[in-house]
DNA sequence: GTCTATATAACGATAGAC
DNA sequence: GTCTATCGTTATATAGAC
């Protein structure tokens, strides 16, 4: 894991997929939550699959292609909850963006964190031009075009929370309805009353 | 990293360190914030102290030790914090937590959401006994004893949120003290309308 | 406390057979 | 599409000299 190549740019684009390399996304999908990316070894994802290394291999090139193609699925349907809240007018823009990515938090909450936090992935977001512009226009929602101190804190702490409470030890029993339920009703607070 | 002893029981114990421990305590808390625990070698860490990993092994047997070593630090910060909080009475004691684990989120937040979200540190921390009495204690305070799924939520949400806001992009420019002052006053938000 | 040197295993990745 | 076999590198960890 370590390139300096700029990636694509532009739009998310839909990678067709073959079988065989949905399941070696899938599995590495639910490793790379369990263990990040730098804990996840090709192995283990081949043991995963009942499958040896050289077989995952003929699938992508390298582990840093798996992880791109991990990431896209996730990214495009972030992309989807994006273009349905732009759609709307004024606040109600917000209001369908929060709730299409608490939506897909409490979805995908075995990996939502991994992808926030893991290291690799950052630094891999960090040059992936798509991501960049993306987080642009999830942020010029959110913010509602406003980059005051305030505003950016505020911004950071919702995405945060969306995020990271989703995989919490102290909502690990709650189901997903209750957990949506409740993750919108604390989140709208944060925007009832603006700073 | 991969054993299964239990580790201590009880109160976190302050634990002596020699001049070089700490030189590789630094290092590492350094370098686990950048890459995560996985994602950072042994050599990486002696590279940074300029010796080899020969002397890193003289100071700790194993790397799982540097991990501990490098959590005990917060950890016994957080339990001051927590001391603090405690000796309050009624809603005063969750202001006082709130106060002072933001102050410490923000002076460390090159580390915190590694400390947070880093798997192998939530694997160590599942075994890990004094923290799971500290996590304990911390959440008592924070919702009061109740344990409703909204007040689960309402806290799992704030702690996702102190810890991984520090490290947002969108909160990069901001110096220590704004970002301090912004996060409580979004964090107060969050309890001053209970559920 | 730090070094050189080494043991042993796992890592990412490839070649070529089936 | 999957296999066996292997390459070169890096990982954790140790022995013994200074």
């Amino acid at each position: 894991m370590s390139s300096a190549a700029p990636l694509e740019v532009g739009r998310l684009g839909a990678v067709p997929r073959t079988a065989a390399q949905t399941r070696v996304i899938t599995a590495a999908l639910d490793l790379f939550g369990q263990h990040g990316v730098s804990g996840t070894s090709l192995q283990m994802i081949a043991d995963a699959m009942g499958v040896t290394k050289a077989a995952v291999y003929h699938q992508f090139k390298t582990k840093e292609e798996i992880v791109i193609a991990v990431l896209e699925v996730d990214l495009m349907r972030l992309e989807s909850a994006l273009d349905a809240a732009e759609a709307e007018q004024g606040p109600r823009a917000r209001e369908v963006l929060l709730t299409l990515v608490i939506d897909l938090a409490v979805q995908r909450r075995r990996i939502v964190s991994a992808l926030q936090q893991d290291p690799v992935i950052i630094r891999l977001f960090a040059r992936h031009k798509p991501f960049l512009a993306l987080m642009d226009r999830l942020f010029a929602v959110l913010t509602d075009g406003e980059s005051s101190a305030g505003v950016r804190v505020r911004a950071a702490m919702i995405s945060a929370a969306i995020g990271g409470a989703v995989t919490h030890p102290l909502v690990m029993g709650l189901d997903d309805e209750t957990l949506r339920t409740q993750m919108l009703h604390v989140t709208r607070q944060l925007f009832e009353r603006p700073a």
